[in-house]
DNA sequence: CTGAAAGCGCTTACAG
DNA sequence: CTGAAAGCGCTTACAG
């Protein structure tokens, strides 16, 4: 491989001026005949910057990684690419990883933990990680941003208000005209878990009587589960707030199973919004949650920690969760 | 942050020393007291080694990057895990992105086209990707393996079955009595796309005459898009093999819309499994690719690539794509 | 068994 | 306007 020292010596000039060249610094006025001679030295061996020393003479790799703790989640499409954008805009690669590489000794961790090769961490956890690995990531120097929920301050976070979600999506249905209200999925999280706290609020302020949540989890299986539950206790509700998209629609394809046809007597809302909402049948109501903004927000902020610059952490309260009406959501039947 | 040196010279002993301890090399039978100052003083500095001096050193990076068309398809679910655990056991990192970020100038490409920091590349870009931008890939030293069908071997490339999967679809499908299938989705491709030479090749065997292909492209809109010009057209077919699981669902959607019953009026089978497949309803029939296996062979070819070891490049054929039965196909209505 | 030294490829003050 | 030199943090022959 040709390095700045080839070109130099092919040009006939020292390596500080192959470097200025290279890097548009300083010596910008420079004879246009030995700029002109380097450039054509740089083209003819195919030169190619090496990052690894470059990242450890300026002791900044620019690059930040995203892990986030399943890939696949379509959830994260809109996410990545805010991330991307906004990275892109400050001159950052962004890498991508998934939680479940974050084992302790993977070559993966140890990578995300070595010096100079990534400035900052993006990390969506979902309380997956291992508490140690977790542990060990926050021991190190490089900034670790959150992305999700944490109600105190005790790392830097970023979310969406998932607050506002819960209440929205229980809001859709109530102003449907249903009283009988059931929530469904996520776990019962330390803090308490804002989705539910969203709709503790909004039954609680219509003056309705929450129902006990049934935490079941994420993922298709978690709303399959909870439907179960629900049919085998003593009164089904007329409509379900699901704290997640996929599992709402695991949800949509148990009430298909079990004969209950949706939306004439079974009314759904999942949290979150997904290209598969559009593709089920019914299509599916939800409530979009602005994860592009997220992402940029979470770059603007690692930037900001990285530059000693004041930030601003939190929750992103505009734009506000929307709800987007579809095919799941009708009043009661009396 | 702490180096070596300042481990050594807590220490009391010289960097080459602390290096010996850090990377168990030759000074192995060291003294204990010598080895034990060393430990103490790395634990008490919290020494983080740095990883773009150690690759600029060893002249290797110990990562392979992986670039995806569209990260958030969950067919590669699959591919990424078995991608993960074949690096793993080589000690490789793997760090992820997408190939819609690799635009000529993006500090996405750079990073990877620099030297030192990714020692290859794996590479499944569908067509998707800027011929320039390729080209420039191709271009460098770092080696490029392709996880796609190619058919020439210009490129290092693995690929799953695909001819074999289009095959399997279209015979399930004769099997169950139909023989008017339709092959909707995917692309026109150089060389010619292989799930649709599977599915002539089907065809032809069991004498049947093959339809026109609707290379109507991918995602869920493509399956929608075929199928109303399969409406369209003449005579409607009475099954159909869709190119990719995606469109499959999109196509059931459409179905649904048009009041056309799946499986009782039409039969479905999607190439490639998803766990979509199994959510919606009716449930999917659909090819399972060996995407884990596909992951696998990719990183072993890539190792010995790197290596300068025999490779075994091309279509893995073991385990053959498998029809997984699901709510889609029934015999034809007569 | 341990240390001094060179060098990976780059950037950046500093001198001329 | 251009060059010589130091140094980022590590690894690895080589000498003792």
């Amino acid at each position: 491989m040709a390095t700045q020292k080839d070109i130099a010596r092919v040009a006939g000039v020292s390596p500080s001026t192959v470097a200025a060249v290279l890097n548009g610094t300083k010596h910008t006025r420079m004879g246009e005949a030995t700029r002109a001679r380097v450039e054509a030295a740089i083209a003819e061996l195919g030169y190619i910057p090496n990052t690894a020393a470059r990242a450890l003479r300026r002791q900044q790799a620019g690059t930040i990684a995203v892990v986030v703790e399943n890939l696949e989640n379509p959830v994260y499409q809109e996410l990545f690419r805010g991330i991307y954008e906004a990275a892109e805009e400050r001159g950052l690669a962004v890498v991508v990883g998934d939680t479940m590489w974050m084992r302790s000794g993977s070559p993966f961790l140890a990578r995300l933990l070595g010096q100079g090769l990534v400035d900052a961490i993006v990390l969506r956890h979902g309380g997956l990680m291992d508490e140690e690995v977790l542990g060990v990531l926050r021991s190190r120097p490089t900034p670790v941003m959150l992305v999700e929920y944490q109600s105190d301050d005790h790392d830097p976070w970023v979310s969406v208000d998932d607050v506002a979600a819960g209440r929205a999506a229980t809001g859709h249905l109530i102003e449907a005209g249903h009283t009988e209200v059931a929530f469904v999925g996520g776990f019962d999280t330390q803090p308490a878990n804002p989705r539910h706290q969203g709709y503790l609020s909004a039954m609680q302020q219509a003056h309705l009587e929450p129902r006990p949540p049934l935490f079941t989890g994420f993922g298709a299986q978690a709303g399959a589960t909870g439907l179960a539950m629900l049919r085998a206790g003593e009164s089904m509700p007329t409509a379900i707030v699901v704290n997640n998209v996929m599992s709402a629609v695991g949800l949509l394809g148990a009430a298909a199973d079990a004969g209950i046809a949706v939306p004439e007597q079974l009314s759904v809302v999942g949290i979150h919004d997904a290209e598969v909402a559009e593709l089920v049948r019914p299509r599916l109501t939800t409530v979009r949650l602005p994860m592009r903004a997220l992402g940029v927000r979470a770059v603007e902020q690692v930037s900001a920690l990285l530059a000693g610059a004041p930030t601003q952490l939190g929750v992103i309260s505009d734009p506000p969760p929307q709800v987007v009406a579809r095919g799941s959501v009708l009043p009661p039947a009396r």
